[in-house]
DNA sequence: CGATCGGTTGATAGGAATCAAAACCAGTGG
DNA sequence: CCACTGGTTTTGATTCCTATCAACCGATCG
């Protein structure tokens, strides 16, 4: 997690060791696994050590919502704090290690560390920009361009903890779950996968994808990247 | 702004003291105005003072998606804080008053007000969660459970403000806008708005909507509210 | 009074959902 | 080594919800 945070500002020895408390303990869970439910009292949030995790919401009959995929390195549960109990469930997609830590530390950072408070300010509303993509994707797209979307924002935020990485991804997620994601079903997002294929724009092989035309596939959704880079000016010094 | 503030938290008077601060400028807009655009440096936050606002996104076609509707007492440009640029327009939905301040303001709050930091952060993350229940609303209901949805979600701010509110209230935003809250067309919005109203749910009148039978609303979309409370119990005390 | 805007209604088209089956793949175990 | 299993992806046929295109109506306004 310092690492992901030292991307944005270079961080006060105090709020470095803010960090650190919250990284104490560290616990294993089996792909598949769902974490805590809607409803359940929320006092921990997690630090993402290893594996994708997402955050999902379900419908009475079935329907379900993907709202959020949690990489290494990010803060998982904080659109919860505001609230007593759970929003979403929130479910491993692989073999994953987090670290979890009490709400109440929370307190601590924003009396104590200053800096840090905003730093952590400055991503929940990174966040919020970044599900306003998302809700344009999902509400004027496609499908074939919330393919697009999805693979684009995917590697931005991926880029962020890897800048070294290329263009080829894992993508440990099956289509049923990116159709999840993406508001479509699993067939037609094997269909428009294969279309994208087809046409050169990307290539697949059992569990990555390649993305061959990244300029093309920016074109396809008019894609913005909103991961990469914060405005930290206005942070106090502390 | 103080009085749906203080919905939420009983704030010190140091914490009162710095929101007096953010609402010293006060000025006007006419209905239709756009007050800032995609791109332009952002400078200030504003305080809605009176009327409704929209924030919105556009593709290089003309598609629309409105991210966010803004009412008196809100804060905009939370999300644009963490950037340098604006990353929606905003526009006015009706006459309006706004309070700008400076984004630099935020820094005094920060160091001398850890309190209201704390709740402004509360309230950030809190919009992610509405945000999340937008977009299993535009991922996965169709045409009238997302109206039902939008309808409540409306009601269940308004309320904050007034908490006298009947289930009557007025609606300033066309069948075009609410179409692009939605990610529908106008013309099945005005379908899906008349059949609610045959099917005995509604009844509009001029520009107000009444919701005759909110309990079935709530059913159809498996609403549940997350603007009225919030939860401050892990909120520094100063 | 013509013009414009917002809402309604009708006819048609199309994109994605749905239903169903087949193909594939990695284990697993006999 | 091969049959068997469960999960995942692919393919095909059909349906349905919403978009699209177009006309019309009513209200408001200069």
């Amino acid at each position: 997690m310092t690492q992901k945070l030292s991307h944005y500002a270079t961080l006060s020895p105090c709020s470095l060791d803010n960090i650190a408390r919250l990284e104490r303990e560290e616990r294993a869970y089996q792909k598949g696994v769902e974490i805590h439910q809607v409803g359940e009292r929320n006092a921990n949030l997690y630090v993402v050590r290893h594996g994708w995790l997402y955050s999902y919401a379900d419908m009475k009959d079935g329907r379900r919502q993907i709202v959020e995929i949690h990489h290494p390195g990010d803060i998982i549960g904080f659109p919860d704090i505001a609230f007593n109990e759970r929003t979403t469930v929130l479910r491993a997609a692989e073999d994953v290690l987090l670290c979890p830590f009490p709400k109440k530390d929370l307190d601590e950072v924003f009396t104590s560390a200053p800096q840090l408070a905003a730093l952590l300010f400055a991503l929940a509303v990174r966040n919020q920009v970044v599900l306003t993509d998302f809700l344009r994707a999902n509400g004027r797209m496609n499908a074939r361009e919330r393919i697009a979307y999805f693979l684009l924002d995917l590697m931005a935020r991926l880029r962020i903890a890897n800048k070294m990485m290329t263009t080829t991804f894992r993508l440990p997620l099956n289509q049923t779950e990116i159709s999840d994601v993406l508001g479509l079903t699993n067939v037609y997002v094997s269909r428009s996968f294969t279309a994208l294929q087809k046409d050169g724009l990307i290539r697949r092989e059992n569990g990555t994808v390649e993305v061959l035309k990244e300029d093309e596939l920016v074109r396809l959704c008019d894609f913005v990247d909103h991961h990469t880079r914060i405005d930290t000016s206005w942070f106090p010094s502390g």
